[in-house]
DNA sequence: ATTTATCATCGTAATATTGCAATATTAATT
DNA sequence: AATTAATATTGCAATATTACGATGATAAAT
């Protein structure tokens, strides 16, 4: 017990709510608001702009690097993040196209 | 420690991480999707469609409920439950903005 | 009135998530 | 080589989530 039976459902839907779940935080909601406006993507701030530790937004960022949201490349002992556009794009898709199947004939 | 520092973000960030939190589990997403699929909206199988026990499967329906995504009406003893259609199309136009406001010129 | 069917609630065990201090790693700078 | 600056990892405590058996509530059917 305790833990989700993800075996029960099929990989659309583990893979929805995977995507839901990184989203499922205000944290990493932010951190991507906040990448996705910069300019450039030097994103050495995230911790004072975000206001957690810094080992936290470090595990926030894993998350989102899990489902493939984030392109990572260091330049010097700075690491700059930004959003893997291909992928956002996706995903965008992805709950827009879940959104759009809903039937309009009910209560 | 442990919980979510919900008071040093924005409300809009939080609302979505709530939504978002509401799909973070494919039982939900599945539940969401079969409800919207039904041409009526009685739902007494869905704990035979899902696969979770009725207990599980109540508490799923009820975050989803939380976040206004459901309307219920008692038609006997059968409850019948359908998609809040007005909270759907904002919830769908609110993810939809998020996605739309990445920042195009980057690495 | 008793039974049956459907859904909700309570209690609890198992597991996952969140957050941070301490520490490690990495690479530029001195 | 020692220092500094930025990020990652480890370990752990606090809290949240998931799941279900047991039980309760409600209303139709017998």
């Amino acid at each position: 017990m305790g833990a989700t039976k993800t075996h029960i459902f099929s990989t659309k839907h583990n893979e929805l709510a995977q995507i839901a779940k990184v989203m499922a935080h205000p944290a990493r909601i932010a951190i991507l608001e906040y990448i996705s406006r910069q300019e450039n993507c030097i994103c050495t701030d995230l911790v004072d702009e975000i206001g957690l530790a810094q080992p936290t937004i470090s595990q926030h960022l894993n998350e989102i690097k899990k489902i493939g949201l984030l392109n990572g490349t260091f330049e010097g002992k700075n690491l700059c993040y930004c959003i893997n556009q291909e992928r956002w794009s996706k995903i965008q898709k992805m709950l827009s196209s879940f959104f759009s199947n809903i039937n309009l004939n009910c209560c």
